[in-house]
DNA sequence: ATCAAATAGGTGAACGTTCACAACAAACGC
DNA sequence: GCGTTTGTTGTGAACGTTCACCTATTTGAT
């Protein structure tokens, strides 16, 4: 339980340096009115006596934290997690963040929290305070968790939302909005589909109550229709589960026009779908084309490899990451928002329809 | 930048009950000597007053951080992450990390450090520095580099390996070490196997400069032998990349007396195993019984799906946290260690072999 | 040459918490 | 009854940094 006595403290290097306390500080905050060969004479000092600065210390008289908060549900994230699949968004987010952070000197934090109503006011509370941290990023589904923005916002931290967001939030000043353009990324699928030669093109949704669902099925429904074919012949309900998926793929592969070509509008409804068509005696891509959305380390792996709509996930952090961190220098310019495009990854999964 | 003076301090709690800024203290941090009725008045006014200590602040006057530093190679990590394959164990190893930080009241924060030597001892030492953090986690394949013990060791902080291992580091007595059970892990798969029938079990190996990789080898020769059986047999190399495993599994499978089950090294191998043997034209399990290690969500989808052992990734970052948090209470006992048991996870891919 | 303004640097207080130590009261041994 | 221990509370300094303010020095305009 000693305490430690070895750091070196701005102290030394003021000492070393001949300098004032307040001298080595404007050179550590890049402040100016130092003149040139100070600067230099008190860099020196501080690169030899390898002296960091504490954020702690920092902290306490009011400057930066250089910490950002990542904010995501305790639960969710120990449920996804202990079923062992579908965490992977974790380890993008993760490290997209951290990479942007580590580029203008902050730090990411990877921060649980019970979002429990009776819990969240104490513990997300109690995280603020304690780390006090620049800025907190939060992700589906709690992207719009009306309490959550209310807490960020008396504790004067500032936030960056990540997917769905409606406009329900009327300007409030501290927000800033990151999304994933989920319709296009559909629109990418449907076109590779129709350029191929599909031209009865099946799609497997996601559950109603996620907003980027209806999305990716609005993306596909707009392509179709810009192609002048009817979407709504083809499209079946699913809720992202492997189970959902099969019943889907059946019920299209059973119709009296099957469709040539599914999306699937995430992986593992994509992996049932390939099963689905197996089972069914049919060849991918020969006989079915197959298109996924998450492309997940998952869908490498399967024979053929999927061609799936890439989601720029870690992107996603990385620009509220930055973006966060531009809306705190003066300007103070309004709270922007960025839309991020997909990306359609083409592997074996995917051929032109068999000839009519 | 407008400073927050928002935040409810010690000072607050002091006044409203009446009491000294000590005795507020003492009653934070559990200490004795406070009188039961005195305690809950002060208790009574944090409450109310939703006060919640600031970490900064501690940290400054000497006390703990209750951070504790996950590092790792920043550029493994991005390899790793870029190529979307392998990095599952980020966000096994963090949730395990996280969750058992929650419960003492400590935060977990995951770091990556670039590696390279001259690199390393600024950016470490400015990660410890700046952080102060009371415990580091270190993780193959660093958990033995003696550049990152040395920093540490330099700025007192208590430090847990994780994995890998030898006795190489003569009883430093900050450090703690959790390592798996891998040769125990071999050994339940090929138990498994043997108990089904099998007698010819192929394994496929790792890289040799992995000492897993040799455990994991050492555990199934040792549970042939015991059942006299000759494992080196049907030992084939493999460097844990799909396309090694198909060249393994093909060499396998083309001898004059082919096993009729193969264990492989990880999960990967195990994919290339199944697809080589399909296009052998074997049926799994009838003709080939298949065993994976890693068991990440890759295996639960193919088909059949893999029957595989499972690593206790998040145990043994769970149980790394637990252990450098007991290690710094009074008592100061010889650092402990742990090995962590691996489990089997019986599903499709195994059956008993075809009758001779 | 003179005065105002800009630039370069220093000084003491403050941030919120804990530590070392002092002060006092109560309980105890003899 | 007196000195000694034990338990409870308070006081001032310290942690490492930045802020607000102050003092020189230099620059520029008149």
């Amino acid at each position: 339980m000693a305490r430690r006595r070895l750091a070196v403290t701005i102290k030394h290097v003021a000492a070393d340096a001949g300098v004032s306390l307040q001298t080595v500080s404007r050179v550590i905050n890049n402040e100016p009115n130092v003149r040139p060969e100070m600067r230099e004479r008190v860099q020196a000092s501080i690169d030899r006596l390898g002296y960091v600065p504490s954020i702690a210390a920092q902290r306490m008289s009011g400057s930066k934290s250089y910490l950002i908060l990542a904010l995501n549900d305790r639960e969710r994230t120990i449920a996804d997690w202990r079923a062992r699949q579908g965490t992977d968004w974790v380890d993008q987010m993760l490290l997209g963040g951290m990479l942007e952070c580590a580029e203008h000197g902050y730090r990411l934090i990877f921060e649980l929290v019970d979002t429990h109503e009776d819990h969240l006011e104490r513990e997300l509370g109690a995280a603020l305070a304690a780390l006090q941290p620049d800025g907190a990023i939060l992700t589906p589904p709690h992207s719009d968790n009306q309490e959550i923005l209310r807490i960020l916002t008396r504790h004067h931290v500032p936030y960056a939302r990540i997917g769905a967001l409606g406009d329900e939030d009327g300007g409030s000043p501290a927000g800033v909005r990151v999304s994933m353009d989920d319709e296009g990324g559909a629109r990418l699928a449907t076109r590779h589909l129709i350029d191929l030669g599909h031209r009865r093109i099946g799609f497997i949704s996601g559950p109603a109550e996620y907003r980027l669902a209806s999305w990716r099925v609005d993306g596909w429904r707009a392509e179709m229709a810009a192609a002048g074919l009817d979407g709504d012949a083809w499209l079946e309900a699913g809720d992202f589960s492997y189970a959902s998926g099969a019943r889907a793929a059946r019920a299209l592969l059973a119709r009296a026009a099957p469709p040539s070509a599914i999306i699937a509008s995430n992986d593992q409804m994509a992996l049932a779908t390939i099963e689905a068509a197996r089972a069914a005696g049919l060849d991918i891509p020969r006989d079915l084309s197959v298109v996924s959305f998450d492309n997940t380390p998952l869908v490498r792996f399967t024979t053929p490899p999927l061609t799936a709509v890439d989601q720029p996930i870690a992107e996603t952090t990385a620009t509220a990451v930055r973006l966060l961190i531009e809306a705190q220098r003066e300007g103070a310019t309004p709270p922007p928002a960025a839309l991020l495009p997909m990306t359609l990854v083409t592997r074996g999964s995917t051929a032109p329809p068999p000839a009519a």
